[in-house]
RNA sequence: GCCCGCGUGGUGUAGUGGUCUAUCAUGAAGCGUUGUCGAUGCUUCGACCCGGGUUCAAAUCCCGGCGCGGGCGCCA
């Protein structure tokens, strides 16, 4: 996969630092021409090095004044850092470093001795925020210089497994016989109620941005695509600043005909495990360079524990009952809290779902078998959660594909079902019994990268107060 | 929207009325040394969020604003 890449030479460069890091035995000898961005540049006088970094690999540029000339070692040793530049040059085994008394020679390792050196473009100074700099940045000023907050090691390894995270559940989906959809996000009204909604004039229309693909992959199920996905953008607009809202995310959904809530739970884990899996065999490289920051930064090393199956379904009769055992206040009907999760999740710190919830708790689509009762006696949905810890990961359930069902769920909610019309006008035709969810991706990364803050996990993230960048 | 906390060089911080002409790290500029590799030695540069107030004296106290963080609310 990742691994197999084939990095074909460009206009711009023979080698990608990878090929020379890791070929370099091979390639000692042979003129190549490479491209980076110049990290830090040592040496005044007669000679210089110089560390570049490109999207592969680091290695030193050897520069000598009997092997470049005067101009561009006098270029080198003044250039700005973050500056790009391209190098024609011949690799050569590196001499090795000094180490301390009783350590260990570190393995044979390559640098290219240049022959001609020339600035792509050039770095202002002072950097908003030093790449390289052991100091500690705001998470504001990072947002505000992602461009350059993405070069630094550990954050361009989150975003690495975050590509790899979507790579590895596509590939799991598609196993299972589930098709890629894209579903509009410029919509006329409400694909569910609820959450308020962004408004947008389309031409003299007024028109929302989707808050969930949740009708149309229904649609499309019923329409016999059978099992789909998308992988999309949802908006919401809502007003919240915590560390786990945003405004724009990315939604992970699914839906499947012929399967019931149960059913696409089995999907759920089956596909976590199996992104855990892969990630722990084949992306250990990029958990370790966050590592390596985490411990700069007096942080626990992060680990990649592959969960194992069945994970724990804790009904939400059972859930209210273990919160009222901890001696909090809460009663049959209430929804689970924050604070709630904290006690659930002192006794299930991992994934764990919560199935089961009070029909009157849940959106009017959601399937309910009737006579299926809670411990006062009402009635149950067939919807779920997935939490890790205390954070939602992801909602879901089985839907109701029965019409007069769902107009009647809609009169039980005091809702009009006239109002309703653009979504159960699709259920009139025959409808296969079919389940769903919607899974956060950026919260399942905070998961995998421990990281504290959803905006982490998110290139330009979109909250309350940031539009920009 | 509510509660609590914070706002100091480009970045991250120390400093809670007066030797603050503001600490440290990182950075930037210059010079020197050097097969260096967390380069190094010397020199230099750079900051108290904004507005008002109290006081002989404010980075420090008070009020307002703006911004940020944490908790909560809101939220399929």
């Amino acid at each position: 996969m990742a691994r197999d890449t084939v990095w074909h030479p460009t206009a711009f460069r023979t080698h990608t630092l990878g090929q020379i890091q890791h070929n370099g035995s091979e390639l000692v000898g042979s003129e190549v021409t490479i491209c980076g961005y110049m990290e830090a540049n040592r040496g005044k006088g007669k000679i210089c090095f110089m560390d570049i970094r490109d999207g592969t690999g680091r290695i030193q540029v050897f520069l000598k004044q009997d092997s470049v000339s005067d101009e561009d070692l006098g270029r080198a040793q003044n250039l700005s850092r973050e500056s790009t530049v391209q190098i024609v040059g011949e690799v050569a085994q590196k001499r090795p470093p000094k180490v301390a008394e009783g350590e260990a020679q570190p393995p044979p390792s390559y640098e290219v001795v240049a022959s001609k050196f020339t600035v792509l473009a050039q770095a202002d100074t002072p950097l908003p925020l030093g790449v390289t700099d052991t100091v500690s940045i705001g998470l504001d000023t990072r947002l505000d210089n992602r461009f350059l907050d993405l070069r630094r090691a550990h954050v361009n390894a989150m975003f690495t497994l975050r590509a790899r995270v979507l790579q590895y559940g596509r590939e799991h989906l598609i196993t299972e016989g589930f098709k890629e959809i894209n579903s509009p996000k410029i919509i006329a009204s409400a694909s569910e109620g609820g959450t308020n909604l962004f408004p947008m004039m389309y031409f003299d229309t007024p028109a929302f941005l989707s808050q969930s693909p949740q009708l149309y992959k229904q649609l499309t199920v019923l329409g016999g695509m059978e099992r789909v996905f998308e992988i999309g953008p949802a908006f919401r607009a809502e007003k919240h600043d915590t560390y786990r809202h945003l405004n724009e995310f990315i939604s992970f959904d699914i839906e499947g005909a012929w399967m019931n809530d149960d059913d696409v739970m089995c999907v759920q884990e089956r596909m976590i495990h199996h992104i855990w899996k892969m990630v722990a065999e084949n992306d250990q490289d990029q958990i370790d360079i966050i590592n390596e920051f985490r411990e700069s930064q007096g942080d626990e090393p992060i680990t990649v524990e592959v969960p194992s199956l069945p994970f724990p379904r804790i009904e939400y009769c059972d859930a209210i009952r273990m919160v009222q055992e901890a001696g909090v206040e809460i009663t049959w009907g209430d929804d689970i809290e924050s604070s709630h999760c904290d006690i659930i999740a002192a006794k299930y710190p991992g994934f764990h779902f919560l199935p089961r919830w009070p029909m009157s708790m849940k959106p009017f689509y959601i399937h309910h078998v009737p006579g299926e009762m809670g411990s006062t006696g009402e009635q149950l949905s067939r919807g779920f959660d997935l939490n890790y810890g205390r954070d939602e990961m992801t909602s879901g359930g089985q839907r109701e594909h029965n019409v007069d069902v769902l107009e009647q769920n809609l009169r039980n909610m005091d809702l009009d079902p006239s109002d309703f019309t653009f979504y159960t006008d699709g259920f009139r035709y025959g409808a296969p019994p079919h389940a769903g969810w919607g899974l956060g991706v950026a919260r399942l990364l905070m998961v995998l990268t421990g990281s504290r803050n959803v905006r982490e996990t998110v290139l330009f993230p979109r909250d309350r107060s940031r539009v920009t960048p």
